[in-house]
DNA sequence: GCGCGTTACTAACGCGAGTTATCTGCCCAG
DNA sequence: CTGGGCAGATAACTCGCGTTAGTAACGCGC
């Protein structure tokens, strides 16, 4: 290794400038109030160029009050981190909303019984926290939420009265059914993305009830049947959907990859996408586009859904103020996984 | 927001305990060597519990002259980010790594074009880096490597003398080939998973061009075309691979999203997989199993990618001896897009 | 030539820990 | 009785920076 000199800090920076640590402080800082003649001013920036000058992160955080980074707490198994296609897309959101208001992003994935998180706060390495994807009792989330500190949840959980970031499950699964209901479907299955123990996963089947229920469509229980994050679990709700005795003519699944697999089940029952039968997705994975047929599908702003995290604990932070509850707009992507039913002769 | 009390600090542990702040650093930080008896810990354990004691990180980074943090540097635009389906696994691995080392990890996505990132080390607010996917002419990198920076590059590189950590592309890629050899293909093309430009590419057209000589076929250019990270490359690289007069047997797509869109150009051209043409991918993204066909593919140990990483560095910022270069080995996994070519008779 | 306000700057303290050098008893050998 | 040695602690310094309170020099009016 290079032998390195050691750092120059701020005095070093005074030394050579030929003023006092404080003034440097003051011109580095750009504290306007404590006029500064454009001389000095000068002298300083130059010094602290040539001396190649980096304030010492610590030192100001612990001088400061405040470290000037968010922790995002991925509280997801390694399978699901693995899953999700969309997890790197709204991490970029997260870091970059979190850069323009002059902060960092520390990371921590952490399994669902992998340990707390509460450290980071409590020892003061991040000044507030985005969680995302906490089990309904998680106690230290609300524990931390009751003392007070800066949290915001990514997702939905009922019960806690934090302030959280969310995509409209409920609308986009809405907005699906009744693209399907608008070309003509009236028996429509539904695979849910995971199981209903998730938020977003019952949320989504409101929303297909809701349409069915506006459409005055009533909600048959046996066409409702659960997914579980992959493809596999499509596959098989498709096939048991499939057994049902009076044929559906579409199926609104809650997850692009469920979908996948739930294609694949109805190609090798013989059956043709659209034509025998319409297939919705949910999420927009970067794929969907590209499956056979193209997937119509409810496109979930991941980068979006990052920022929007990102932005409501920088204002937080920052004392301006939010919003306690931030629902994102989902948007319909017709593609050709979805056409008017077979036999189907006149408007809806 | 509730009203929270001021934190404790090692001086209200220590007045509490009534003991001095040395004799509770000393306790907390387990300095076996400097002979306190039991029942003096046990008082200042006791104290510290009962204060919801948290040792102040910034304070003690500022003391320690470690931040105990690690950088991980993703040197990629918005949209090869959303695109990288691994990119969360990896950086699972980095995380999980480095925790077991007390380690925390601070993620900087920053676009090729996207600013520097020396600031993180030399304001100390990280110990060291691992720079994931810079471009061959990253001179930020060089100039940090020559100073002696803790750096891990995650990916390859030529000409830069740094530590790095990546699978054998190269291997897996005459792997993937030799397998498609053994099975009788003779004529097989390829479509790369980026430009030649990316390293990782190269290597794996190296390994493609290493099979065939070891097997004494002649590399044709015309049958090795570029593709470009997504599904639609892949479609367009296939079709043009189609038109070729003396027809292939089996394709290396260097990329499963890439292999993806090739499979439906091949569909589209009404051949079947593998009946009438082999495809082997590269990296088994989750969703290659279930493929139509399930795609045989060259599994890319992601997590274990960012597992090494993240040792590497903690291990060259512990002090603990490193290698210079890890080669992670890939796996073939096969599954049911390749089999014995058409009209084929007999053995290799 | 005194008082007063600016302008331009600085001394000194505090943030919360780690760490070094030292100090206090106490026991025991001489 | 004295001095050495040791166990058990601690005073005091350090890390690098932000910030408050305060000082010195200067100009200006009367």
């Amino acid at each position: 290794m290079a032998e390195r000199r050691r750092r120059a800090t701020s005095a070093d920076v005074a030394a050579r400038a030929g003023v006092s640590r404080t003034t440097v402080s003051f011109v580095l800082n750009a504290k306007a109030d404590a006029g500064i003649p454009p001389g000095t001013r000068r002298r300083i920036e130059e010094a602290a160029r040539e001396l190649g000058y980096h304030p010492h992160g610590a030192a100001r955080a612990l001088a400061s009050g405040t470290s000037h980074t968010i922790g995002l707490v991925l509280r997801q198994s390694a399978e699901q981190v693995a899953a999700d296609a969309l997890l790197a897309e709204t991490l970029w959101g997260v870091a970059a909303e979190a850069r323009t208001g002059g902060y960092r992003v520390l990371v921590e994935p952490l399994s669902p019984d992998g340990g707390r998180y509460s450290d980071l706060l409590l020892s003061q390495q991040v000044d507030g926290l985005i969680v995302s994807g906490p089990r309904v009792d998680d106690e230290e989330l609300a524990a931390l939420v009751a003392e007070g500190f800066p949290i915001i949840l990514q997702g939905s959980l009922p019960d806690v009265p934090v302030p959280s970031v969310d995509i409209d499950n409920r609308a986009g699964a809405r907005t699906a059914v009744e693209h399907l209901i608008g070309l003509g479907h009236r028996r429509i299955g539904c695979i849910t993305n995971a199981p209903l123990a998730y938020t977003a996963a019952a949320d989504r089947v409101a929303g297909y009830g809701e349409a069915l229920a506006a459409a005055g469509i009533g909600l048959d229980p046996d066409l409702v049947i659960e997914g579980a994050f992959d493809a596999a679990s499509g596959h098989v709700a498709m096939t048991s959907l499939l057994a049902t005795h009076n044929p559906i003519t579409a199926v609104f699944v809650a997850s692009d990859i469920v979908a996948f697999g739930a294609l694949r089940a109805l190609r090798e029952a013989g059956l043709r996408v659209p034509a025998d039968i319409s297939v919705v997705g949910f999420d927009d994975i970067p794929l969907a586009r590209h499956f056979d047929p193209p997937l119509t599908t409810i496109r979930l702003p991941a980068n979006a859904l990052g920022a929007a995290a990102g932005r409501a604990l920088v204002d937080r932070l920052t004392g301006r103020p939010t919003s306690e509850r931030t629902l994102l707009p989902t948007e319909l992507i017709v593609r050709e996984s979805t056409a008017v039913p077979r036999n189907h002769t006149g408007g809806p």
